[in-house]
RNA sequence: CGGGGUGUAGCGUAGCCCGGUUAUCGCGCCUGCUUUGGGAGCAGGAUGUCGGGAGUUCGAAUCUCUCCACCCCGACCA
């Protein structure tokens, strides 16, 4: 195509506000166009890297049995109501103001479900995977980082549906492996984790992430990718606080100043672990007194999972003192003005010889036995894990905590929804049974967002064939000047359409260096650059973007040439 | 929702504290000539509700109030 006839309104700057290097450069190349808060318009040539990524995804659907649907964007409240997510979702749902009863989808459990309950009614209908490439809406309290945190973005959202447990682990993992191969076919260096459901129900899920310095996802991964995890999740191989064999009775004693865990272990030269750092949380209402092992950090997803809660929040200063007697650094599970429910780190399980605070200030007691001075109503892993611990699949290795952008995950949903709007089917002996069902999602701007962040450098993007708007940047050098290279720049734009790939013929009549720039910031990944001076000797230019290596060679060998240069990427 | 910041031509900006000529500069745009292998040169030209509204003042981009929008940090994140 002839770029002076496209609309390619490249910027040399972009203002501040843009940040993060994958959002200057979809402003700077042209692809995107912000129009307010968390919401973007594509141009033209950010839609064709968009349906190249769409594309690579259905094909992965598709290559799993996944039929594709389109539902509406615009749903009736009352589904959401039936599965109560009306009020899970909260703000997060856009509501239509000038028509009752209508709310923008955020995603299509509810709608998938509905369609299931009207036509899945035998075990022989299963499994199904049903797909669609679609708009959704949530309202972001705060949207961020140009198209990785909006208000509208477009999501591959699937379900599956089977008949059988067996048949869900059998579809979840076919969603896994198609994923797999999208975010490879795509260019992207993804890792997995296990992850938290969170408030969308059921058993196991998995994200799909992409390490960088701009995620708002913290993940726990090995050195060698044997285990990853989300940080709301993640375990670490971390002996237990050991039982001493001598167990004194409880004792006070006077710890002024002491108002941190690093204060008795200095101060008065307790062991770090011996010290049960005591955390009141408001769990759904209700106030709760946490122990932790000395500077563990508590983790409040793994809290909230543990309990089944919906609501967590930390004590005010002034609640704390009204509950326990005492000032944050001396409150402990013994002597509790009110009496508390006590739950306890599952590293303290069972341990004795611990020092914690006497709800008195500045006094703590010591030789504590949780199992014969305290009542903890139960021992779980609430801590949160640390860079270096070790892997607790046993590797020896150490862990590593990296910020991540989530591009996909995929849930184990169970029958939550099913059972919600019933939607049933009949076994082989004629026994009724909710559908038993998967979700799976995909970011299409996030992918084009990580792969930039990924893929760049001082210049522009540096695309991969997959995904690059354009295989080929065929640049003509003073073309009004010479009709020499006006007649190579045609028949080699021909002959490279004849070979099957999308050119991008820069026809315009503009200086070399603004061509250069403007090649290297959009980022196609095999740039042909024709002037005059190389075409005397009968020689055109290939410059591989990525590596950067260039090669003067006979116009009759470009195409061949070509040809090896892309399948390298 | 809390805290911080910004809003001036198509884009990026100076000026604002300390009110006072015709609102600065660069890019882009238009006309002409020259130029053409890394964002060309010269000459001429067009483009502004200084985010909106109200106020203070002889006079407001500048001070005050208010509303709006956007960005960042936090809270939140199916």
């Amino acid at each position: 195509m002839l770029q002076s006839q496209l609309f390619i309104p490249t910027l040399k700057e972009v203002s501040n506000e843009a940040q993060i290097p994958s959002h200057q450069l979809m402003l700077r190349a042209a692809m995107i166009r912000q129009l307010g808060a968390g919401i973007f318009s594509f141009l033209p040539l950010g839609y064709r890297v968009a349906k190249k990524v769409m594309n690579i995804i259905r094909e992965e659907m598709d290559a799993i049995g996944g039929q594709e649907f389109h539902l509406p964007a615009l749903n009736p409240i009352e589904i959401w109501e039936q599965t109560g997510r009306v009020e899970a979702m909260g703000d997060v749902m856009f509501h239509i103001k000038n028509r009752d009863g209508l709310v923008l989808a955020p995603t299509h459990e509810e709608i998938i479900t509905v369609h299931a309950r009207q036509h899945i009614k035998s075990y022989r209908d299963m499994p199904q995977i049903w797909y669609q490439i679609q708009t959704k809406f949530r309202n972001e309290p705060r949207p961020k980082s140009g198209v990785l945190r909006g208000r509208q973005f477009t999501m591959k959202d699937a379900y599956s549906l089977d008949n059988s447990w067996e048949g869900l682990d059998e579809s979840y993992n076919k969603h896994e492996q198609a994923y797999r191969n999208i975010y490879t076919r795509c260019g992207l260096k993804f890792f997995v984790v296990g992850a938290s459901s969170g408030a969308m129900g059921g058993s196991a899920s998995q994200e799909f992430m992409v390490e960088s310095p701009f995620g708002e996802d913290t993940c726990a991964i090995c050195e060698d990718f044997g285990y990853g995890a989300n940080i709301e999740v993640a375990t670490s191989s971390l002996p237990s606080v050991s039982r001493l064999d001598e167990n004194p009775n409880i004792e006070e004693f006077p710890t002024p100043g002491a108002r941190t865990i690093d204060h008795l272990i200095t101060k008065f030269s307790i062991p770090e672990d011996r010290c049960a750092k005591s955390v009141v949380c408001f769990v759904d209402g209700e106030p709760t007194l946490i122990l932790m092992s000395g500077n563990d950090a508590l983790n409040e997803s793994k809290l909230q999972s543990a309990l089944k809660a919906t609501n967590i929040r930390h004590a005010e200063e002034n609640e704390l003192f009204d509950l326990t007697g005492a000032h944050a650094g001396s409150i402990g599970p013994i002597n509790l003005k009110t009496p508390l429910k006590i739950y306890a780190d599952k590293r303290l399980e069972n341990a004795n010889g611990l020092v914690s605070g006497a709800n008195k200030d500045k006094f703590h007691f010591k030789n504590i036995d949780l199992s014969r001075d305290c009542t903890i109503s139960g021992y779980f892993d609430l801590r949160t894990i640390k860079e270096g611990e070790l892997c607790p699949t046993g590797c020896g290795k150490g862990l590593r905590v990296v910020n991540a952008i989530e591009v996909g995950h995929i849930f184990k949903l169970g029958t939550k929804y099913s059972q919600a709007l019933g939607a049933m089917f009949l076994d082989e002996t004629g026994t009724e049974h909710p559908i038993i069902m998967g979700s799976y999602g995909i970011g299409v701007e996030r992918i084009m967002a990580c792969f930039i962040e990924q893929s760049h450098d001082d210049k522009g993007i540096k695309f991969a064939p997959s995904i690059a708007p354009f295989d080929i940047h065929l640049l003509g050098l003073g073309l009004k000047k010479s009709e020499a290279v006006q007649n190579a720049c045609e028949e080699l734009d021909k002959k490279c359409k004849e070979a099957g790939f999308d050119v991008l013929f820069d026809d315009r009549d503009v200086s070399p260096g603004v061509k250069f720039n403007d090649a290297d910031l959009l980022g196609m990944p095999v740039q042909v650059i024709v002037g005059d001076k190389n075409l005397a000797a009968g020689n055109v230019e290939l410059k591989n973007r990525r590596t950067g290596e260039r090669q003067i060679l006979p116009i009759g060998e470009a195409i061949d040439s070509i040809k090896v240069m892309i399948k390298g990427f």
